[in-house]
DNA sequence: TAGATTGTTAATCGATTAACAATC
DNA sequence: TAGATTGTTAATCGATTAACAATC
């Protein structure tokens, strides 16, 4: 059976979806409806009712949706339900920051291991994880299973390091650098680009001051 | 005259061209037609031609665009073409990532200030900005002509900080809690939602996996 | 049952791509 | 001038919204 393609913006609003429907399950909100839910999210009814039925029937007529069920269906959707080991190249304060997010590791994000080139940070560690060398870094992916690099090296050193990771093996990259990745299609790239969101963010202020 | 408003998708992109554009200017590039730069971004040359032309004319038949030129035109149209004075709030990991960046500061993004509630950072300095307390925080806000306000607090203290942000006459918002800010229509805010990114990461290594 | 709300089809709207005349 | 490539209009494609029959 022919099974129709995901569209990248259906898949960017998911996070959202879930984002919403944890708070609802916190406040320990039962149900709840596509119109109530577009309100608060400031999207149409419409929109949420199409998105989910990419993925299947969620709701019940009349009723709405069960907030447990539906959050636990996008978590799966997400692919939450399962471990990430997921490896830091580059300790400085973006890969320390990282680190130290408690919250990934709640949602099944293990950090295995940090790596650097500063021999300075050698043996260091952060919540009990040491910050390891660059040269053990391949025996380290070869002996462990990991799912994920997050690059938090300087834009120069990004291009590189991307290739040799996915010469040792790593098949997805959580790209921190400020340029783009050119790598083979089957390696998945997530970019976090601080600097276009920064110019985003300046794009609007100097159109509103203009106004 | 009427000008039409430019598309978000637009937008989402220029920061991109800027990026690419910054990077032949290092390398020297004169000239780049359509055709080569969509190469390079892996985009259609139909897709960069539009795009520009929302701003203007910024090319020439039978030659293609001047790498230079271009490049300060979209700084232009970015905004990039002043200072801004930036705040962080919250001292964490994060903060401290996003103070000690500097490539921000070479674009005109400065760090005015540093902001946190736990006593044990205060007169701590990051690259010679001392951290100062919430208490100082309105008057500093006051006394300074502060045009973007970074948020990373916990996400429980996110939404009402935004909102004493805006009474103090903060007009943009770099918002880094994992949480949507609901604040009035003429308050830009830009959202960075890391774990949004990690879970669109996990949806497309679990879609891989599954085929 | 009557009311509410979904799932889904159809209509609309917007964004991307193709094509080509204008022009450097 | 001839060739190249833009700027721009028209065609296509995709995403969002509206509408409503199905059904809980």
């Amino acid at each position: 059976m022919y099974k129709k393609e995901i569209s990248k913006a259906v898949i960017n609003r998911l996070p959202r979806y879930y984002r919403y429907l944890s708070d609802l399950l916190e406040k320990d909100v039962v149900r709840i409806s596509s119109k109530e839910l577009s309100e608060r999210m400031n999207v149409t009814a419409s929109q949420i009712r199409q998105d989910l039925n990419n993925f299947g029937g969620f709701g019940q007529q009349g009723y709405g949706y069960n907030v447990e069920y539906l959050h636990s269906e996008i978590a799966k959707i997400l692919g939450l339900d399962r471990i990430y080991n997921l490896i830091i190249i580059g300790a400085g304060n973006l890969g320390q920051a990282l680190a130290n997010y408690a919250d990934f590791e709640r949602r099944g994000f293990h950090v295995s291991g940090i790596f650097d080139v500063n021999p300075r940070l050698k043996g260091l560690s952060i919540r009990g994880i040491e910050i390891m060398m660059m040269e053990e870094l391949e025996s380290f992916v070869k002996e462990n299973s990991i799912d994920i690099a997050a690059i938090t090296v300087p834009k120069s050193k990004a291009p590189q390091l991307a290739q040799e990771l996915v010469n040792m093996g790593i098949k997805a990259i959580w790209n921190f650098a400020p340029t783009d990745l050119h790598l083979p299609k089957e390696v998945t790239v997530e970019n976090v680009h601080l600097s276009d969101s920064l110019m985003k963010l300046s794009y609007r202020i100097s159109e509103r001051d203009k106004a």
